[in-house]
RNA sequence: GGAUCCAUAGCUCAGUUGGCUAGAGCGUACGAUUCACAUUCGUAAGGUCGCAGGUUCAAACCCUGCUGGAUCCACCA
């Protein structure tokens, strides 16, 4: 016997992984389709194919539990789709993750007593790359721990030559369409990592922060117009003061000029639809150069952009040098005591206001003007949101396309160039002679030289964004003009909160370079929540590593459990119990197995199965229905029952229930029930047929374990993986009901015989007699009924019943026990009355109703008489029991 | 300010076009045990489905309002 007495994930993980590696079953073409070809020559031929991205970990990272989530499902997406013998090619990848490691290796490099300023953006992109290569092999031996089916050698990596190949023929495309300018805008500017962020980059925190009011001279005259601001320390870039036009406080004063308080300048009074007449003194003071209100206002009055705080956070020299050099913080703090000495400054209030900060460092970020380069995304938003609403997207959860429609019509400029050295090479070169820009991808080179004249190449490098926008594009090794099966993408899976950043600007670019939607279905999942309901953080200390899970309980256990309870988009919470729980059922299963070959050893012995018997195991489907045994025909019937659920929850992406359906399959059918009847009758070729197509159902969701039993079954043959997905059992389905009538006899009996040994101390169930009397059904099943009831024989009443009558419609039983034992039982009989009673008069009220019989549907109203009937005849007998005591 | 989602047993959640006498797992209580599995088996208790209205023969489900919570977007001089 090769199977031990319980399933120890560990000693058999690693193993079978390799085993499906080395097979190269991760392959599309797989050994099911033989050839291992992506696809053939005539794509008629093909089989359906069926493709599916890895949203690219972290080339130097660890896996997050977030990970283990999108695995999980993605796993069981591709080996669900791959036995239903599609070609199925998941392909994993590895993010450069530009600014994360960028940062983390920028804190290694100043732990050495380095900065950046030392090394030439190629001399850090070296550094960097070698830095990665050593950490890189980490992150794919967890997601190998964690069973993913992915075909390896099609690994993509973010800086790929591919990649970057395609990428820069997209830039070109949009430079030569007119999509890229460079403008001096204001961006968002970390100045801890000196470098830009787009808008879902930074995070607002509501921070408690003060409102002061400032006097401004209007000049020749004796008037003065209050502004407040929260930024004194910006007033060096003041160019205007803004006031409403249809503020009449003000009307006169527009047109005007102030003193600009500790400088010399004058600047106008204009007015605007941005000053908010209820809000502080009505009037606002305008730095377009730090500000993004600001800025549109002095694009609308065509006003000059003055920048006063350089890229280190620091006042520049045009504010005087009394204040050059100083930090915003010390420079606000000196501003405003020389305003109060002036008498300039009239109040101050606290107030709370939503601050921008930088997500990694926390920095309070400093909208700053910078020349970078941006996509205009009018036409990109346009033509996305027309194949959104075309429907040629399907998204789970639903809701969330139009949430994207909203953002895509809101959408702004896309600022692409940031100023980290590790990432893709902006393919830009200036002329420093004449300042005009060309496109050159020789980035590989800091100058170059074209007809004599000297192109110095951009220091910047491409949001990542920009490139893993192309995801599905260079994943699939889409080409112009080639036919590609495996593009779009069947789905999309990834987390709920890259909506905007990512699947947005996937179906973009998608559309834009290929001219099609980059996927058919989009499932977004959501975040997974500690035990309570919190974000998982590591301030908080309740971050779980995946990993860890699958050490302890194993990769099966530790996918069914996150699967457990989550439905898309939701962020829910994850529990350990889950985990134990998928843990117990691998166990089950396993040993449910077992015992199934120790049957199978018995009567035929390992060595002696002969090709015969080889060629009736194999055929999984008997032509024939079981006779004999009931819970055949029954077991079959919900083997195909759940088979079916599973198919339309897969369709659906509802993971979560096919987990359920299986469990109670494995556990609460075929184990409890199916398995127990077996130990009376032993049908070993359905045996064989049924442990195997639960095998393959669960293979999706628990592919080791699933396997790891296959490997240890005598007369299966191959790899689990490689399968083919069940077909329908053929079942009396007349049988398959007396079954459940059986089952329903058992438990009853079961449940009475609880009852009496509750209320009787001593009362050994195993000891009863179960009387039957004219009942077919009892009769020839009254060994299994006795096996099954556990009780110690199942006889006929021979016309003379005794002890006491089961309270089953239909069935006369009768368990043979001492009338003070039954009077004892009187008071749960008693309560067993009032409980039937209450759904007999509930039932009732519905057809006293004359509305409810002419509306309802006729099958229904006939349904409530029936089960009327049926209750009314229970209460009669339990009457009768009661009676009798 | 705009939007989306959520509220069902002690806990975590199912409940697909209204037909429910509202389910599961865990937890709890009681009982079993040389049986493939104590990672086991059996039985049971536990819920005015957030609140208030409305539509309907019928509402956990549809509509309106409210309360509480989460998330996203925008704004906050």
């Amino acid at each position: 016997m090769k199977f031990a007495s319980s399933y120890e994930p560990g000693e058999y993980e690693p193993d079978i992984y390799a085993a499906w590696e080395a097979a190269d079953e991760f392959l599309p073409g797989g050994k099911v389709g033989g050839d291992n070809k992506l696809y053939d020559d005539n794509p008629n031929n093909d089989p359906k194919t069926y493709s599916i991205v890895m949203p690219p970990p972290n080339a130097n990272g660890n896996l997050h539990i977030g990970h283990g989530l999108t695995i999980a499902i993605e796993d069981s997406l591709t080996r669900y789709h791959r036995l239903r013998g599609e070609k199925t090619w998941y392909i994993p990848g590895a993010d450069h993750a530009g600014f994360e490691t960028w940062v983390v290796y920028e804190r290694t490099l100043e732990a050495n007593g380095h900065t950046r300023f030392e090394y030439s953006r190629d001399e850090l992109y070296a550094k960097v790359w070698d830095f990665v290569q050593e950490q890189r092999g980490n992150m794919e031996l967890q997601v190998r721990a964690l069973g993913a089916s992915c075909s390896w050698k099609d690994l993509t990596f973010t800086l790929d030559e591919n990649v970057v190949r395609r990428v820069y023929a997209t830039f070109e495309k949009m430079w030569q369409d007119g999509m890229i300018y460079r403008g001096e805008k204001l961006v968002n500017f970390c100045p801890k990592h000196q470098t830009a962020f787009a808008d879902i980059e930074v995070v607002h925190k509501d921070e408690k922060g003060k409102l002061w009011d400032i006097a401004y001279p209007v000049v020749d005259s004796d008037k003065e117009i209050i502004v407040s601001t929260t930024r004194p320390e910006t007033l060096f870039g003041d160019v205007a003061v803004a006031v409403n036009p249809e503020d009449k406080r003000y009307k006169d004063l527009v047109g005007k000029s102030v003193q600009l308080p500790l400088t010399d300048r004058e600047i106008p009074i204009i007015a605007d639809e941005h000053a908010d007449p209820e809000y502080g003194t009505g009037a606002v003071k305008i730095t377009p150069a730090h500000d993004y209100d600001d800025y549109e206002v002095g694009e609308r009055h065509e006003l000059p952009r003055i920048q006063v705080i350089g890229l280190d956070g620091r006042m520049l020299e045009n504010c005087g040098s009394e204040y050059a050099g100083l930090t915003t913080a010390e420079c606000r703090k000196k501003a405003l005591k020389d305003l109060e000495e002036a008498g300039l400054l009239r109040g101050e209030k606290d107030l709370v206001h939503s601050v921008a900060h930088c997500y990694k460092c926390d920095t309070v970020i400093e909208p700053t003007l910078k020349e970078q380069w941006f996509v205009d995304v009018k036409r990109l938003a346009k033509t996305a949101i027309e194949h959104l609403e075309a429907d040629e997207i399907k998204f789970y959860p639903a809701s969330r396309k139009q949430v994207l429609i909203n953002y895509l019509e809101g959408l702004k400029d896309w600022n692409i160039s940031r100023q980290i050295p590790w990432g893709i090479a902006i393919p830009m070169f200036r002329n420093m002679e004449t300042g005009e820009w060309i496109f050159d991808t020789r980035t590989n080179l800091s100058e170059i030289e074209i007809h004599g004249e000297r192109y110095v190449r951009d220091e910047d490098t491409f949001d990542t964004w920009f490139s893993s926008s192309h995801w599905p594009i260079v994943c699939t090794n889409w080409e112009e003009g080639e036919i590609n099966p495996y593009y779009p993408l069947n789905v999309m899976e990834t987390g709920a909160d890259i909506l905007f950043a990512w699947v947005a600007r996937m179906i973009m670019m998608g559309l834009y370079v290929t001219g099609e939607v980059p996927f058919k279905e989009v499932y977004l999942h959501g975040l997974v929540l500690d035990a309570h309901g919190q974000k998982m953080s590591k301030s908080k200390g309740n971050v779980l590593n995946p990993l860890d899970m699958v050490t302890k309980y194993g990769s099966d256990a530790f996918r069914m459990g996150i699967l457990r309870g989550r439905s898309a988009g939701m962020n829910q919470a994850f529990s350990e119990q889950s985990v134990v729980s998928g843990r117990n059922l691998c166990n089950k299963l396993w040993n449910v197995a077992r015992f199934i070959q120790s049957i199978v050893d018995e009567n035929n012995g390992p060595e002696e199965i002969t090709e015969a018997t080889k060629d009736v195991i194999s055929d999984i489907v008997p032509d024939e229905p079981p006779t004999e045994n009931m819970g055949e025909d029954w077991i079959c019937r919900e083997i195909n029952e759940a088979r079916w659920q599973i198919e339309s929850q897969m369709e659906h992406y509802r993971f979560a229930e096919s987990v359920e359906t299986l469990y109670s399959l494995v556990w609460d059918k075929y184990a409890d029930w199916f398995v127990e009847t077996e130990k009376i009758y032993k049908n070993i070729p359905l045996l064989q047929a049924t442990l195997e197509a639960i095998l393959k159902m669960l293979h999706p969701f628990a592919p080791f374990v699933t396997e790891a039993i296959w490997q240890n079954l005598s007369w299966t043959e191959g790899l689990l993986i490689a399968q083919k997905w069940p077909s329908d059992f053929k079942y009396d389905p007349i049988s398959a009901e007396n079954y459940e009538m059986l089952m329903n006899i058992v438990s009853h009996t079961r449940s009475t015989l609880q009852g009496l040994s509750e209320a009787n101390k001593g009362f050994s169930k195993a000891d009863t007699t179960l009387l039957y009397g004219d009942d077919s059904l009892v009769d020839d099943n009254s060994l299994l009924v006795q096996h099954l009831a556990r009780v110690k024989s199942v006889i006929p009443t021979d016309g003379q019943p005794r002890g006491l009558r089961l309270a089953l419609a239909n069935h006369e039983l009768y368990l043979d026990v001492p009338e003070k034992i039954v009077s004892n039982y009187a008071k749960a009989l008693e309560e067993k009355i009032l409980s039937v009673g209450r759904e007999l008069d509930s039932l009732n009220m519905r057809m006293m109703n004359p509305n409810y019989v002419d509306k309802a549907p006729a099958a229904l109203v006939e349904e409530t008489r029936k089960l009327i009937a049926e209750k009314e005849s229970l209460i009669e007998r339990l009457k009768q029991e009661r009676e009798a005591i």
